[in-house]
DNA sequence: TCACGTCAAGCAGAT
DNA sequence: ATCTGCTTGACGTGA
């Protein structure tokens, strides 16, 4: 079992997602922010070594317009060294990345530019995780997609747009539950369609599911991942009280996360803390889990 | 130096 | 028809 937060570190003062405007794109301004970014990214991991945080989610806009048309800039080589250092520190501390590309990837979607676009996207997400050379297990996690009002067409789309893609990207892409549209029940059908592994969103399964309880939501969505894909992949958050439905706490909910803990004690995963504080959530998680027998320092 | 409108991109659900 | 949330800040123009 490791812990780990997404995409930024609050404690430095560095982020690794650093961008700018489309209009102001040059190639030098590409350069001096990716450079910034990956040194950034550097900190962030040591801080997580230091810590025991051997998980982490890589931002998304460690490239700028990566996938975009304006980006022809052969950023790839430039960085190649840095990339490759940055995947031996993973490696020599025994930790774990993976990616989120955002909502605009989705591979599901009636308009095929949407879709030639993600797949460029996910392109994008496939290079970085294997410049960093990483073993298969550092996945890209997004959603299903649309529903467009036929769900199973939907579905059926997204199977066939799969097994289309390159197996750079096939080989790391997994789905997770999302809270609207496609619940744990119907990322198990793709899976059983695909072998697909399928991250458990606790959060989400919360506000969309077909009654399963927490037990039997992991011993299904930690049978969708073999040996190779690595531990299952938990996304743990809960609801901020009083807030919209679906908002996410400031901090963690240390009552709800012994209980989560207590609840899936038969299963071992890794815990991404989609929690709005980052890392102190996290350094909060690895208090109590010290204690847990899955946990290795 | 600071405020605040806006930022590449899609979808669903609420208002 | 428009706004909001989704991993959400933070860029950069104009004063």
């Amino acid at each position: 079992m490791r812990i780990g937060y997404p995409c930024i570190n609050l404690t430095l003062p560095c982020r690794a997602g650093r961008t700018f405007r489309l209009r102001n794109y040059s190639d030098t301004r590409l350069c001096e922010t990716v450079d910034s970014n990956l040194s950034c990214l550097q900190t962030i991991l040591e801080y997580n070594n230091n810590h025991n945080i051997r998980f982490f989610r890589i931002t998304s806009d460690l490239v700028p317009f990566a996938s975009h048309q304006v980006n022809t800039f052969p950023w790839q080589e430039h960085f190649r060294l840095k990339f490759k250092k940055l995947g031996s520190f993973i490696k020599n501390h025994k930790m774990r990345v993976s990616m989120h590309p955002d909502q605009f990837t989705l591979i599901n979607s009636k308009d095929r530019t949407i879709y030639k676009r993600s797949l460029r996207e996910l392109q994008y997400h496939a290079e970085i995780l294997d410049l960093m050379h990483q073993p298969l297990s550092a996945k890209i996690q997004i959603h299903v997609g649309g529903v467009y009002n036929d769900k199973y067409k939907s579905i059926e789309r997204f199977v066939n747009r799969f097994k289309a893609l390159p197996i750079s990207i096939r080989r790391r892409l997994v789905i997770e539950n999302d809270d609207r549209s496609y619940s744990l029940k119907d990322c198990m059908l793709i899976h059983d369609a695909l072998r697909i592994p399928v991250v458990f969103d606790v959060l989400h399964h919360q506000l969309k599911n077909n009654g399963e309880t927490i037990h039997r939501a992991l011993e299904l969505s930690s049978k969708t991942w073999c040996a190779r894909d690595g531990l299952l992949i938990i996304d743990y958050s809960t609801q901020q009280s009083g807030a919209v439905i679906g908002k996410h706490t400031e901090t963690i909910d240390i009552k709800h996360f012994n209980n989560f803990l207590e609840q899936t004690k038969k299963f071992d995963f890794d815990i991404m803390l989609e929690i709005k504080d980052k890392e102190s959530s996290a350094l909060k998680a690895l208090k109590i889990l010290q204690y847990d027998k899955r946990f290795k320092k």
